[in-house]
DNA sequence: CTCTCTGCAAAATTTTTGCACTGCT
DNA sequence: AGCAGTGCAAAAATTTTGCAGAGAG
């Protein structure tokens, strides 16, 4: 998580120009753990930024991603989710209800070594997704 | 991996009609081991039934993955691939040449447990992605 | 013979692109 | 002031749907 002064360095470091609204799309996601995809984005930014659009949303957010200030999800559904938080940690994905949440604290580092020992590739990075049942709706689903 | 006939009795279990199409996507994707999408699949059958549509393709992978004799992959393109390996295996894919392979013998039902119990969640499936540069392409690189 | 399945075309979704205008540096 | 960025609308790409005719059980 970066504040907007450290983003601000960042993008310009990157040679990207610092605008609003790519302060606004980081912070929206910042300010959020339910990894949201381009239109909850842009409905949470709608009422602060009623000019903001799905191009600029998408702009955005692709340029967030190579500057590597932001994650890319793909839980398999049909749009991508996104994640301000960059630091290494896993994701899980309720059946029911659909929500996303972070695993943090599983160690992958094992894994990734001997995948790149089997396979010969260099990784780069890599993105573990769970699917399953949460326990809120578990218990929904007993009543 | 199954044969035509196995096949041929999980779809008619699940109430399912047993048509040379679903048996002819199956064995498409049966035959490769490079995770087609849907164009892909579509392509390699074209030659072969020359009526076979994208509406068939999609509506056939959705069944069998329903039936649990494929697996959908997400490695974060626009579309979705298919995999007729319903085994737990992972997968890894080329930043350069885009190929995604089978990794197979990396055991991650530790990690399952360990996510289970950080969660709290029942989780029922799990597809991890890693992503780098293969050793073909890193060859080629070099030069 | 019935009822599901196929295949076409059209629709729905998500994401990308072209271009005139805005605004960051 | 110059040039990247925004926002609109249109385009592109993938996937879904409706429906008439075909074919599996």
């Amino acid at each position: 998580m970066l504040t907007s002064q450290q983003l601000s360095d960042v993008l310009r470091a990157n040679g990207y120009k610092v605008t609003p609204q790519r302060l606004a799309v980081y912070e929206a996601l910042a300010a959020t753990k339910s990894h949201p995809n381009a239109e909850m984005l842009f409905s949470t930014l709608q009422p602060k930024y009623p000019s903001m659009s799905f191009a600029t949303v998408y702009k955005t957010v692709e340029i967030l991603d190579k500057i590597n200030v932001i994650k890319i999800l793909n839980t398999g559904e049909d749009s991508m989710r996104y994640d301000a938080d960059t630091s290494i940690h896993h994701h899980i994905q309720c059946a029911v209800c659909g929500c996303v949440e972070d695993l943090m604290n599983v160690d992958s580092s094992g894994l990734v070594k001997e995948a790149e020992k089997l396979s010969g590739y260099d990784i780069k990075g890599h993105q573990f997704y769970f699917f399953g049942v949460c326990p809120h709706c578990r218990e929904a689903r007993q009543n």
